[in-house]
RNA sequence: GCCUCCUUAGCUCAGUUGGUUAGAGCACCCGACUCAUAAUCGGUAGGUCCUGUGUUCAAGUCACAGAGGAGGCACCA
């Protein structure tokens, strides 16, 4: 695009959460943004790349709970995680930081105190139950109490289970906090608002003034034409985050000093090199500023992360580049199938070149999802990168280094000039798909000019020529086109294949991979001996892999200490006692029919004999069972729980199963000789 | 049930504003070659463009309906 003056770009990833370890689909986003920057700079543009840590908000602070350590120990730990499972990826951050960074806490007050001056805050005061024991705030799902309509006891602070009915949880009976057991008392709270209907022209307009992929445009439309409501910004201590400015036991919503981060980041940044953040970030600077995000975080990215950023008068994105998720042999990533992999697992076994630049192979400018299809992955990076652009350097290099010395020829034939010529031609388009993110067809590009090179090499055969008196000219000739065409090609390859490169400028004796740099060959160049630049992909080390994701899932990880948590078990429930356990009637049931309610997703409808009676259930595993193959298997039941009037019926009790959800829902089976209606105790 | 997106060769994907016999890479098969990491080169074969209806002189492309898949909402004791 721009090749005059040089751009001065700041472009982000979206910050990986700082409860769990990154795995495979992050990386799609990394990958496909480290891919932009490294290229940028390539350009010669003034390009910085930064990152950080979401270090707030419950999750964390209940998982350093469970951990019995603190917010701020748990998060160091998995920055320092997260940093070496990125630099295993060679993603190049400029900066990565945290948003529980002193910057962070500056810029996030900033804001915030911008938008209240100019009046876009607004305070609601609501009255909430608090537990007195625990000494917070508690959401209506915390709260249990008798249904004021049907005296039912034990339902939800929202509706009753039994009758239907619903109403405030300042109406039920005899209130107990689900939590402690505490008798919560009412108390009022002030909720602030950050009023985005204020933004609403303005945000029309800047949704489509192309700074957003037509996809997501057309979605925002949607959000519009629902209106645009007051976005609740404040929560109530204890809570790990920043405490709102003249607010006392108030603190940002995570989602609210998120995206502040990146500001934070490129803060910290300029602090540490004299780059001058408000060349970025003022109101009318002429950088560009991108985020690369998944497309489920784009509310918060395209809506109120451009109103606060216009409210507290900074600059807006130039754009929002969201990307699809990532599935593995076409289906989502699942732990029992082993292909929820771990950054850290994938480079136990795996070159992170290979995996880079098959996500560039597959990568485009919109938001599909994007399929890590194993086998396609092994015979695509052997059959492009080493077989048809490794093999370049590895065919020619032996006869530059034992006929010339290793010195390429000092002068070319103008059919040879006239070739290398049309690689370089390619430069401007290649680097346009780049510039678009067009990834797949930029890799497609260059595969192309591999086979030509492969080709020329055919047609000119430098070892028939060696065998010939007379030829020697010819020969050298050959291969040192083929170097220089290598060259070309790596120069193209460079932003996906990092590490790749830099043992190629070793084996090039070059500097530098500069873009530009290709304009003219390398002519009466010395080059050293050829090494292996990368070496194939076995499909044992893939299924390895596979296996070692299988392993270190569930049970495995749980027990190996908390240096590897696994972010995806539960942390164990509040202590009971044995009468509350007690009160709990389990029974053996057997199906007698399961049907699928047609109207709902996830509802199977089942019916349970218990021996003396039969049950009506809804359970919502329809994702994981044909109701067929569960007709006259025996499972668990809760046979005292309250019955519940749902859309499609009443469901009298409930079917005790296992997993995350989707397809792994597993539903518990007795042990050979339990009979319908035994207790389990 | 509502909304969005996807569906082109065995696999992964291209197919410009609708315009001739629908393309590529990989895999397969045949042949050539041996410099190279069993790499490379040439060739053959392989398609109901998910289905149906419609608009049009002309539909892979546009519209509508449907199927399958993905995601979101509702619902999920």
């Amino acid at each position: 695009m721009t090749q005059t003056a040089s751009r001065k770009i700041l472009i982000t990833s979206a910050l990986p959460y700082a409860n769990g370890p990154i795995h495979l689909g992050h990386l799609v986003e990394y990958i496909q943004t480290d891919i932009w920057s490294r290229f940028q700079k390539m350009r010669g543009n003034e390009c910085y790349y930064v990152c950080a840590d979401d270090a707030h908000g419950t999750p964390i602070m209940l998982r350093a709970q469970a951990e019995g350590i603190t917010p701020e120990e748990l998060i160091a730990r998995v920055s320092e995680e997260h940093q070496r499972d990125f630099a295993g990826f060679n993603i190049a951050f400029d900066h990565y930081h945290s948003t529980h960074s002193p910057e962070n806490r500056h810029f996030a007050s900033y804001i915030y105190e911008q938008l209240k001056a100019k009046g876009h805050i607004s305070r609601k005061t609501i009255t909430q139950f608090y537990d007195p024991e625990k000494q917070m705030f508690l959401p209506d799902r915390f709260i249990k109490g008798t249904c004021p309509k049907c005296k039912a006891e034990d339902q939800y602070g929202d509706n009753c289970e039994v009758c239907g009915a619903t109403y405030s949880p300042t109406e039920l009976l005899n209130p107990k906090s689900a939590v402690s057991g505490a008798t919560p008392v009412e108390k009022e709270t002030d909720h602030l608002f950050f009023e985005l209907d204020h933004f609403g022209d303005m945000l029309k307009e800047w949704t489509h003034k192309g700074h957003l992929q037509t996809q997501i445009a057309n979605k925002l439309d949607e959000w519009f034409e629902s209106g645009l409501r007051g976005w609740d910004i404040s929560r109530d201590a204890p809570y790990f985050g920043f405490e709102i400015p003249g607010e006392k036991d108030k603190f940002f919503y995570v989602w609210l000093d998120a995206p502040v981060g990146y500001m934070a980041s490129f803060k910290a940044f300029c602090d540490k090199t004299g780059v001058n953040f408000d060349d970025f970030w003022k109101k009318d600077s002429d950088a560009e500023l991108y985020h690369f995000i998944g497309k489920d975080i784009i509310y918060f990215h395209a809506l109120f992360w451009p109103a606060m950023l216009s409210g507290a008068d900074f600059r807006t994105p130039n754009a929002i580049f969201a990307h699809g998720f990532l599935t593995v042999d076409g289906q989502k990533m699942s732990k029992s199938r082993g292909t929820f992999i771990m950054a850290k697992t994938y480079l136990d076994h795996l070159n992170p070149e290979y995996l880079r630049y098959y996500f560039a192979a597959k990568l485009n400018s919109r938001i599909d999802d994007l399929d890590l299809n194993l086998e396609d992955f092994v015979q695509r990076v052997n059959s492009d990168l080493v077989g048809k652009v490794v093999n370049i350097a590895s065919r020619c290099a032996g006869f530059v280094v034992k006929k010339f010395d290793g010195k390429l020829a000092d002068n070319l034939s103008d059919n040879a000039k006239t070739l290398y010529q049309s690689f370089v031609a390619e430069s401007e388009m290649i680097a346009s798909l780049y510039e678009k993110r067009e990834y797949g067809q930029a890799m497609r590009e260059i595969m192309a000019l591999a086979d030509r090179a492969n080709e020329y090499i055919d047609e000119t055969a430098p070892w028939v020529l060696a065998k010939q008196e007379g030829k020697e000219a010819e020969l050298h000739e050959s291969v040192s086109v083929g170097i220089n065409l290598f060259r070309v090609l790596l120069t193209y390859l460079a932003p996906v294949l990092p590490e790749t490169a830099e043992k190629a400028l070793g084996f090039l004796q070059l500097n530098t991979l500069d873009w530009n740099a290709i304009e003219s060959p390398l002519i009466g160049h010395t080059i050293q001996k050829f090494q292996p630049l990368m070496t194939r992909v076995e499909m044992d080390a893939v299924e390895k892999m596979i296996d070692d994701s299988k392993q270190n899932m569930p049970a495995a990880q749980a027990q190996a200490a908390p240096a590897t948590v696994n972010s995806d078990i539960d942390p164990i429930a509040p202590e009971i006692t044995f009468d509350d356990f007690a009160k709990l009637d389990f029974r053996i049931a057997k199906i007698v029919n399961a049907e699928a309610v047609p109207e709902a997703d996830k509802l199977l409808k089942l019916t349970l004999d218990i021996g003396l009676e039969q049950r009506q259930v809804f359970a919502g595993i329809k994702s994981a069972y044909q109701p067929e193959e569960l007709v006259g298997k025996l499972t668990v039941m809760v046979a005292n729980l309250a019955p519940r009037k749902m859309r499609f019926g009443m469901s009298e009790g409930m079917v005790l199963a296992a997993g995350p959800g989707g397809k792994d829902l597993f539903i518990l089976n007795p042990d050979e000789g339990a009979q319908p209606g035994m207790r389990v105790k």
